[in-house]
RNA sequence: GGGCGCGUAGCUCAGCGGUAGAGCACUGUGUUGACAUCGCAGUGGUCACAGGUUCGAUCCCUGUCGCGCCCACCA
């Protein structure tokens, strides 16, 4: 005997381990040989990271299209695994430490500080994988990967010093995004722009040898000053075209800097003379380039003032008092510097002004810190020509966005690219393979005998040689994850089978950071792209369309939720949520009423159940004689396809839809209602077929479920499995349903007429106030030779499900009655004091205002020669034909009308 | 500045060139043996606004207003 709820905290654990006993999700099943492979390869989340919405979302999603594909057939790979995320991690390890009071990460050393955080994934890092694993997705959790396993990272290693070999990647000295809490160097894809309230300082510049003549800048920046350079104007500046080619004297520090002509200066910004600081800004950077302009850098790597030992900065500069006192500034944090630069400034008099200033401030994503664009060697990949061929693979459809208008972020980032920087100057990653030689040139190979061996060659003799301590971006190795998962660099045969992947399910945020990287990578490695679709799913956002974070503390805990409510209504709602193109705002109450559908579910299996319906082997849905289980096997044949469908076009609230309303307002409202008379009444042939098909149709929405509800569903299966001959295999293994051939027209038309009758004469009672528990009459007026025949096999139940005492044939509607029209025939039900008349006539005025008003529309248009013209033939037929009902309709209430004018 | 998207019932959202839908909420009602995490019935919408295209626009186009996001920009 079932339970009267379904416990999913009960169950789903249960049912998690009779997957895994039945190896379930294992690609390369013997069942599955020469079946075609489907594989999609999991957006490796944080190793150390926990479960949120959007991994909810992203995985539900996966496992949909995983658990439908496995169930159609084909050999499906879901693999599996997680990511080292450098920064974040070694954040998380460096914040225990601080907590715990022990010794810093340098204090520790590299070593130590590796062995830590070793040990901290070691502890921490199952824990997503069995929250993903809560969810019910079926990965293939043997062949679970981590970007720093010995085979990955022997495929990021191979990747480096082949593209370096290449040409593709290369050492350079310029400018890079200068994360000065982690003090490292980020991508710029890392770098965020934050509005901030700041102020515009004009300052005055004195010209060389002209008292009393300046020229003023502004700036967001003062304290970079001390590196200025240069000034740059228009050169079709009027203001300043006599300025051109003279030379500014540096307030504060005395350097002589020239005053250059330069298309990037913009007249309408500032004073349209702009201070060139070409170790602080990349603009100035390039400015400084074209113009031979000196880099002099004037921060250090925690963002503080480097003036001391700073040979640069002081290289010819003439003592001076104000030098002095710069000089003393040194080692100062660059906000505390700004102020202190900025009342040195104001007490000389050059302050000429400050405005408020509302600008982007570029901050490290991590860090949250102000970045500084900051001078030093770091490592490059030469994307460009890796995203001509993204492009052109995109362009000739070798790879599908869906949905597609993202393909134009794609190309919108691709034809921008810039040089990536993959050095971190972290720890926690994949070690650069380089060594230097003592004159700090570089040897790139797999091993330090192969660089050696280089450095032998160059230098004709052995030199000592000096790894790179830097780490590559985490995303170096997510870019490889698709082949390096699969065995890559070995010719493995998973590799062969499995290569390229079917689909890649991700959120758009991460399409530059990753599938953009992948492509490129896939192409470049493998020849061939690395997914032929990638389906992009929205962000689950904060009820303000906010992107849900920690630090904003709006987030909601899937876990929490399936502890309340369990996986599945969490899975449902997410599917049901996820329609293309919008964001989704998660509310609980909707996955409060996925809840109930699943309890639903159960109840309707409990039903089943305490009814005898059996499963009966050999079962032929095509076979079935009678009507209403005919018309049952129609509804589900439409639903199964609308699933199907669904489910194919990436559109899951449309397949989690279908299967909603084919479960609970076909199958239970109706079907199963409608067949309790035959259920409940004597044995024989009819009751046999409807509980074989009752069972039938049972396994079967749990088959259509299973993707979007694998837990319940599974546990069904495994019940009613009970009942007749053991089941061959799991649910997640049995197949897809595949209905045809049973659609029936003529049962469509029976048990139609008898839904619409019952529900109006429901309607009907409910509007007139006839109490919920009296027995009326029902007289069919005239019914048509159809309804007659049918009638009989259906008086017993329209009786009951509309509480009817009887049902009767008559020529005419009494007297007083109120009176439907269902599918074009009047039914009646004498008022006999149990009505309420005036009810009643509201109800007809109502319902009869209403169709004047659609005949009013219907005519305006049939009036319309153009429409008559130009609307295609069946449009108007249809128009026609709704006119004529509604006409009919008219008629048949203004007769009840003038019926009720006797009545009480 | 460039780009993308969104304004549909009280709320969260589907939909869509030809009768405007769901869940939740709300109102009335019901416990007759699957289910009150339920049944039955109902209330509720100028589909942001203004033009245009069209026989016909919530849907397509343009503009306006409002909202959100991405990219670029430390004058």
């Amino acid at each position: 005997m079932m339970d009267k709820t379904f416990d999913p905290a009960a169950v789903e654990s249960r049912i998690a381990a009779r997957w895994e006993e039945a190896e379930a999700f294992k690609a390369g099943r013997p069942d599955r040989h020469g079946a075609a492979p489907y594989t999609i390869v999991i957006p490796p989340p944080n190793v150390t990271g926990s479960l949120h919405m959007g991994h909810a979302l992203n995985n539900t999603v996966q496992d949909i299209l995983c658990r439908f594909e496995r169930m159609r057939g084909k050999d499906v790979l879901w693999q599996p695994g997680t990511d080292h995320a450098g920064i974040a991690t070694q954040m998380v390890v460096e914040r225990k430490l601080a907590e715990t009071q022990q010794p810093d990460r340098r204090t520790l050393g590299r070593e130590e500080f590796l062995r830590r955080v070793w040990a901290w994934k070691e502890e921490s890092g199952g824990t997503i994988v069995n929250q993903l694993k809560r969810l019910g997705a079926s990965c293939d959790w043997s062949r679970e990967r981590f970007t720093m396993d010995e085979g990955l990272s022997k495929a990021v290693l191979k990747v480096f010093v082949d593209l370096h070999s290449q040409g593709l990647i290369y050492r350079d000295k310029r400018l890079v995004n200068w994360d000065p809490r982690f003090q490292t160097a980020i991508s710029d894809l890392e770098v965020l722009q934050v509005e901030v309230k700041g102020h515009l300082w004009h300052i005055r510049y004195p010209l060389e040898g002209e008292a009393d003549r300046f020229i003023t800048v502004a700036t967001t920046r003062p304290e970079t000053m001390l590196g200025d350079t240069g000034i740059a104007v228009h050169p079709e500046d009027e203001r300043y075209k006599d300025l051109v080619g003279k030379f500014a004297i540096l307030p504060l520090v005395g350097r002589r800097i020239p005053i250059v002509a330069d298309e990037y200066s913009d007249p309408e910004k500032g004073t349209g003379a702009v201070k060139i600081t070409p170790a602080h800004d990349f603009n100035d950077f390039e400015v400084g380039r074209r113009h031979g302009l000196k880099v002099i850098n004037v921060l250090g790597p925690e963002a503080q003032l480097a003036l001391g030992a700073n040979a640069a900065f002081t290289d010819g500069l003439q003592p001076s008092a104000d030098l002095d006192a710069v000089l003393a500034l040194d080692g100062l944090d660059r906000a505390e510097a700004r102020k202190r630069i900025v009342a040195m400034l104001e007490e000389r008099g050059i302050l000429e002004k400050i405005e408020p200033h509302t600008h982007a401030v570029p901050h490290g994503d991590r860090s949250n810190v102000v970045i500084e664009p900051y001078l030093t060697d770091q490592w490059y990949v030469d994307v460009k020509p890796l995203a001509e061929r993204a492009m052109a693979a995109v362009r000739a459809g070798e790879t599908r966005f869906v949905p597609e208008s993202w393909e134009k972020t794609y190309f919108q980032w691709m034809e921008n690219i810039e040089p990536w920087c993959v050095s971190r100057q972290l720890w926690w990653g994949h070690q650069i393979p380089a060594w230097f030689d003592p004159e700090g040139q570089p040897f790139v190979a797999l091993t330090e005998e192969e660089a050696r061996a280089q450095a032998r060659e160059k230098h004709g003799r052995d030199v000592e040689l000096r790894r790179d301590e830097d780490v590559l971006d985490t995303w170096f190795s997510s870019a490889l994850w698709p082949f390096s998962t699969l065995g890559w660099p070995d010719e493995t045969p998973e590799l062969g089978k499995y290569y390229p992947t079917t689909v890649l399910v991700t959120a758009f945020d991460i399409i530059f950071f990753w599938v953009a990287r992948m492509m490129m990578m896939g192409l470049h490695f493998r020849d061939e792209v690395p997914f032929k679709e990638v389906y992009i799913h929205a962000l689950v956002r904060d009820e303000k369309g906010a992107k849900m974070s920690k630090s904003k503390g709006n987030v909601m805990d899937p876990l929490d939720l399936v502890d309340q409510y369990g996986a599945d209504a969490l899975r449902f709602t997410l599917a049901a949520m996820a329609a293309q193109g919008r964001d989704i705002k998660l509310s609980v109450a909707r996955v409060e009423g996925y809840r109930n559908f699943a309890t639903k579910i159960w109840n309707a299996a409990r039903f089943a159940e305490m009814n005898g319906c059996a499963r009966v082997p050999g079962f032929d849905p095509a076979k079935v004689q009678g009507t209403l289980n005919r018309w049952a096997l129609t509804e589900a044949a439409t639903a199964s396809e609308a699933i199907t469908q669904g489910i194919l076009a990436y559109k899951f609230n449309e397949a989690a839809g279908a299967a909603y309303r084919f479960t609970w307002n076909v199958f239970c409202d109706w079907y199963l209602e409608l067949a309790k008379p035959v259920l409940q009444g004597e044995d024989g042939p009819a009751k046999d077929e409807t509980r074989a098909t009752v069972a039938y149709l049972l396994d079967l929405i749990c088959a259509l479920l299973h993707p979007f509800m694998p837990f319940l569903t599974e546990e069904l299966w495994a019940i009613k499995g009970a009942e007749g001959e053991p089941r061959a295999n799991v649910l997640a293994l049995s197949p897809w349903p595949e209905l045809s051939g049973l659609k029936d027209a003529a049962a469509e038309a029976e048990i139609g007429w008898v839904v619409d009758l019952v529900s109006e004469i429901r309607s009907v009672r409910s509007e007139t106030n006839v109490p919920a528990g009296a027995q009326v009459p029902l007289i069919l007026v005239s019914p048509s030779p159809q309804v007659t025949e049918r009638l009989p096999r259906w008086i017993d139940t329209i009786r009951r499900m509309a509480r009817l005492s009887g049902v009767t044939i008559g020529d005419a509607a009494p007297k007083a009655s109120i009176q439907v029209i269902v599918r074009g025939e009047v039914a009646a039900v004498p008022l006999e004091g149990v009505i309420d008349v005036a009810a009643e006539r509201a109800r007809l005025d109502k319902e009869k205002t209403k169709a004047l008003g659609d005949v009013a529309k219907i005519d305006a248009k049939l009036g319309n020669a153009d429409f008559l013209a130009r609307a295609p033939e069946e449009v108007v037929d249809e128009q026609r034909e709704r006119r004529d009902d509604l006409t009919a309709r008219i008629a048949k209430m203004d007769e009840a009308l003038t019926r009720l004018q006797g009545a009480q």
